[in-house]
RNA sequence: UCCGGGGUAGCUCAAUUCGGCAGAGCAGCGGACUGUUAAUCCGUUUGUUGUGGGUUCAAGUCCCACCCCCGGAGCCA
């Protein structure tokens, strides 16, 4: 018999009929009438099914009493309304099959909450708790929707190269990629001979695809990348990763404005996707992790996102009525604290930063004709900070090539970045977004490192 | 990397200012009861107190070093 999947067993209005379902068991209730209630996920829908176990049965002695929560069965049975008052219909089993136990004594996840930390040591078996399996689910659907929203606006998705010779930003560790033998690389003189390595050059993981999609989407108008991105920078907060997802929309003919246009209306359609489409998932994080969690993504996807330039937003923060422990002026970056006082107490909703001073900023952004400030901006968000960062490109040739030189990076390493100037340049522009930080953002999740299934930390590479 | 807080039973935690027999709930196990649903009730097992050193008659507790975790900062997405 062909096995259905819960969440449609859930749904089902064929009372009566036979279904198979399988997964695994998250309690066994046992009633002295004789039989057992098993309630049984599968990971295709928040709840469970309830299965009740007749002690008919051939195995109820020898079996069913030994199932454990844990434990994977497969149950065919009729379909039936549910007299208890936990649930529509449950499902009275004519037949369970016990693919595999999991032993009480070793099998660690418990009907009782456990803490994200502990379960943080348990990444291979969190997928089986709800709050894990809400997470996978809500990060699945803004992965689809991150996708439908691109490609419903005529964007190609692009895949750009995991491995690269250069630094793309000029700053930010990156995790060196080699064949050599660490123990005892080749050498010319004292330094190591990168001629002999793979690539015959030094190469390290990607810290971003944005370059590459520069060159597409000055072919192609418009493309976004969606894949990993790594850095080797020792932060240990509850923002960062050093292997984190991103996507990188990149648009030909467009400038600042319509940049901040795109990110807003994504980040909007991120956030209503999932209010339609998962809802019992954000209705558990709403309850057991956040409770202002629906109310506020419901106001960031009907409400237009506030826009201040950098300059004014200066402005708010010195006439602001707190003591910030760093002092806010003009030229210096906005601080944390800064940041979470913009959106959290001076707007209290998404705020989008523009037109940053040229000296904090990267080579690539383009200047504004001050002369003072590039045309950046960055997305800001209540209790998150920074999702998006990104900004109008340097189009014009010279005035890039001089603002490599001056940032004092290598120019030669530029040549081909550059060349995309010299054939047939026009404005354009882009932005990177944290995937982990909208997926912690969109489920109230504290931490990324529980906002993504495997995170790969400081010290932490475990699974 | 810096600042702060932590590491005690399988899990979550306690252990009185000022060192003095290391405990509770949950889980597990045994039993009772029940169309149950975080089930309930009775009974019961469980310890290299992160690691290494030091002080002391005596250290979970005090001192030193190190490891790891969490929060904040920096860096950023």
């Amino acid at each position: 018999m062909k096995r259905t999947l819960i969440k449609h067993v859930l749904e089902s209005d064929q009372i009566g009929g036979r279904v198979k379902v399988a997964g695994w068991v998250r309690t066994r209730r046992d009633s002295k009438g004789g039989f057992s209630f098993l309630e049984l996920n599968d990971g295709s829908s928040f709840a469970g099914v309830q299965i009740v176990v007749p002690g008919e049965i051939e195995n109820y002695e020898s079996e069913i009493l030994n199932v454990t929560i844990g434990s994977a069965v497969a149950v065919t049975g009729e379909l039936v309304e549910s007299p208890g008052s936990g649930q529509r219909v449950e499902i009275h089993a004519g037949n369970v099959h016990v693919y595999g136990y999991a032993d009480p004594d070793d099998y660690p996840l418990q009907k009782k909450q456990i803490g994200f930390e502990r379960l943080r040591e348990l990444a291979h078996l969190r997928p089986r708790t709800n709050t894990f399996g809400a997470m996978a689910r809500v990060r699945n659907a803004l992965a689809y929707a991150t996708h439908r929203f691109y490609q419903e606006r005529d964007f190609l998705y692009l895949h750009t190269p995991m491995i690269t010779a250069s630094d793309a930003e000029g700053a930010g560790e990156m995790f060196q990629v080699t064949t050599l033998d660490v123990g005892a690389p080749p050498r010319v003189d004292d330094a190591v001979d990168y001629s002999q390595d793979f690539f015959g050059r030094p190469t390290f993981l990607t810290v971003s695809g944005q370059l590459e999609a520069e060159a597409y989407a000055l072919a192609l108008d418009r493309v976004y990348t969606f894949g990993p991105t790594f850095r080797a920078e020792n932060s240990n907060t509850r923002r960062h990763l050093a292997e984190f997802w991103m996507i990188e929309p990149e648009v030909a003919f467009a400038d600042l404005s319509d940049n901040a246009d795109l990110a807003e209306a994504y980040v909007r359609y991120l956030f209503q996707y999932i209010l339609d489409h998962c809802s019992t998932d954000l209705e558990f994080f709403n309850k057991w992790v956040d409770d202002g969690l629906l109310a506020r993504l419901d106001s960031i996807a009907s409400a237009d996102f506030r826009r201040i330039t950098y300059t004014d937003a200066v402005e708010v923060l010195s006439k602001a009525e707190v003591a910030f422990d760093y002092p806010v002026d003009w030229g210096v970056d906005l601080q944390s604290e800064h940041e979470r006082y913009l959106t959290e107490v001076a707007f209290e909703q998404p705020l989008i930063v523009t037109d940053y001073p040229s000296d904090i900023k990267a080579f690539y952004m383009r200047r504004n004709d001050d002369g003072k400030t590039v045309a950046a901006m960055d997305v800001l968000v209540p209790g998150v900070g920074e999702i998006v960062g990104g900004s109008q490109r340097e189009e014009r040739h010279d005035v890039l090539y001089e603002s490599i030189v001056a940032k004092g990076l290598p120019v030669d390493d530029y040549w081909w970045y550059l060349d995309l100037r010299r054939f047939g340049s026009v404005p354009h522009a882009g932005f990177g977004l944290g995937f982990g930080r909208i997926v912690q953002f969109a489920t109230g999740m504290q931490n990324i490192r529980d906002a993504i299934p495997f995170p790969r930390t400081p010290n932490s590479a475990e699974f």
